[in-house]
DNA sequence: CAAATATAAGTGAGCGTTCGCTTATTTAAA
DNA sequence: TTTAAATAAGCGAACGCTCACTTATATTTG
């Protein structure tokens, strides 16, 4: 029996999310996807099951490598600002590292193909981060809130950075580059917003 | 002559967000769009010069509608808090009184066609509320920020709350409803954040 | 009738997918 | 050790279908 060429099927996934990061989800074909990897369309059947399923295997496998990432020397059971500052680190270090992954997932953010990320977050992301928030409000070092809330307080302002970074420019400035100054400053603010008192 | 029937221009419109929100953009599709508006294929390019045309002024006129109504009883010369609060009232009533507009717009939001609402945007929003966030600045009721994390800290956890609202679901809570109760806390700890001392 | 709207019925390009075949590798009988 | 059968990887070409868009014709107004 011949083996498979492991390179071949690591082209094609870097390939297709470097294609949609670059032409969106329209500009993504099966037949384009096999030129620039440089294989046979046919080829690509051998390891995915049809365009749904192969997207789909991209998204789950970007999350759970992003989430693995955001999680690095992170306990439930750390103080609130380290432990945030932590994540916010994590998260800022995945999206310098691999960016395209980062805007890979911003595109698929809002396709019918996250919700299978979400489940998936919401059971392996939700209860650690949770546990996290309840542990902090515990130690009174968070004021109590529903999770959406501290959620959208804690997490929503670094990824509007980085989406500001992403597209160049904001609003108002026309170049925008987000660097670690700008986040420890942002994130000063989310934990003046978070801390008690 | 015979005049147009401004109803169909009207249908077509309406079902086309109705569609993109229903089934994204790749479940869009023009003959489709015709068939659910009640009109020829043909007749839609009467209106419009081909499908990305179509598009692009759908997010346009939307985004203009937004803003128009996002900037109701403001001025940039209100102070912050109340300037702040009325703000994040009009999102929140746009919000709720055309929720399809909002959920199109955050769709559209990560493909290549909101380009150019992001230039229209840059000059109409952010001069008004860059006026907005200097004045309250020398008013001193407002911490000096770059305006990138002024706006991140400012806007994007409403944005955040909006989306768990539209998904239904948050990383913990397997129902989430946005209501007034829970914009007025978050703004809260964002005006916390964002106050001087 | 003149002029524009509206349409039904296309048209051809491009899409995802598959078919018929070749190539590389393993297995095991001779 | 040789060698041929077995098997899955891999491929180029093409199939069927859907899509955005057009054409030829009819309809409705001034």
């Amino acid at each position: 029996m011949r083996p498979r060429d492991e390179h071949k099927e690591q082209q094609i996934r870097q390939k297709a999310i470097e294609m949609i990061v670059a032409e969106g989800l329209d500009g993504f074909g099966v037949n384009k996807l096999a030129k620039a990897a440089g294989v046979s369309p046919a080829t690509i059947y051998i390891y995915h099951k049809d365009k749904e399923e192969l997207i789909s295997s991209l998204c789950v496998s970007v999350a759970e490598k992003m989430m693995a990432f955001s999680l690095r020397s992170f306990s439930p059971d750390m103080d609130f600002a380290e432990g945030l500052k932590v994540q916010w680190r994590n998260r800022l270090e995945y999206f310098m590292e691999c960016p395209l992954d980062m805007e890979f997932i911003e595109i698929m953010r809002y396709t019918h193909f996250y919700e299978k990320v979400t489940a998936m977050l919401t059971v392996s992301f939700g209860q650690i981060l949770g546990v996290f928030m309840r542990n902090a409000e515990e130690k009174q070092q968070l004021v109590p809130l529903p999770f959406e809330v501290y959620w959208a307080i804690a997490y929503a302002p670094l990824y509007q950075l980085i989406k500001f970074h992403n597209q160049g420019n904001s609003y108002v400035n026309s170049s925008f580059t987000l660097d670690d100054k700008l986040m420890e400053q942002t994130l000063g603010l989310v934990l003046k917003a978070l801390k008690p008192l």
